[in-house]
DNA sequence: AAAACGATCTACT
DNA sequence: GTAGATCGTTTTG
């Protein structure tokens, strides 16, 4: 796995920053997950951010429960939570008790491919980790890592390519049940058949 | 103690 | 494109 050695974990003070631009940075950034003995590894493709105020469609919008409670915390953690069979992740960021987070929407699978495709139930790469729910599925990530601090570079980390590829991002507003705000907070590589379905448009 | 609610997924047409 | 499964968390009685 030399391959990934020049990949640079990314330190606390990345997350120390509002979460739009996170979740900016953070596309073409590597996921990367130690299980089982084997390393996993996915590029992010596509991810959306959750502000700590106005943003209805935030977990914290409703102020602080026991299931919420890492978004409160410091930046650099991890918040997983539970919807459905799913579980979703989402990174912490801001100063702690500033609760905002970005979600990770979608990877592509680079490494450890085997793993997730065994974890997965399916063969294709596309269906590996597109959507949040696949990808904590294909990742092994359930709500034992809920806080998990992701700047210590082991178990569950997030990292810089050496040589990343030429990152071409969109901005598209939320669809759904925020509609109604068109807040600009998803982010997506551009052309990537990594990107995952999104939010249903709500029917009424 | 019971009910309602999703930051979803799969299957099917 | 739409429908339904499904379950932990939160809210309400």
């Amino acid at each position: 796995m030399t391959q990934w050695s020049g990949a640079a974990v990314l330190p606390l003070a990345f997350y120390q920053r509002r979460p739009e631009h996170v979740a900016r940075e953070l596309l073409g950034k590597l996921l990367l997950r130690q299980v089982e003995g084997q390393l996993l590894v996915g590029r992010i493709v596509e991810t959306e951010a959750y502000l700590a105020t106005g943003d209805p469609a935030s977990h914290a919008f409703g102020g602080r429960t026991r299931r919420n409670a890492a978004m409160f915390g410091p930046a650099g953690r991890a918040y997983v939570y539970a919807l459905h069979r799913c579980h979703c992740l989402n990174v912490v960021t801001e100063a702690e008790g500033v609760p905002s987070a970005v979600l990770i929407r979608a990877v592509e699978p680079l490494a450890g491919l085997e793993l997730m495709q065994q974890r997965r139930g399916t063969a294709r790469q596309r269906d590996l980790a597109r959507g949040p729910g696949r990808l904590c599925q294909a990742f092994a990530i359930d709500r034992r890592l809920d806080h998990w601090d992701l700047t210590r570079g082991e178990g569950l980390w997030l990292a810089a390519d050496a040589t990343p590829p030429p990152t071409d991002v969109v901005a598209t507003p939320r669809v759904g049940v925020t509609a109604a705000r068109e807040l600009p907070l998803r982010f997506c590589l551009r052309a990537s058949p990594f990107v995952s379905p999104g939010p249903r448009r709500r029917s009424a």
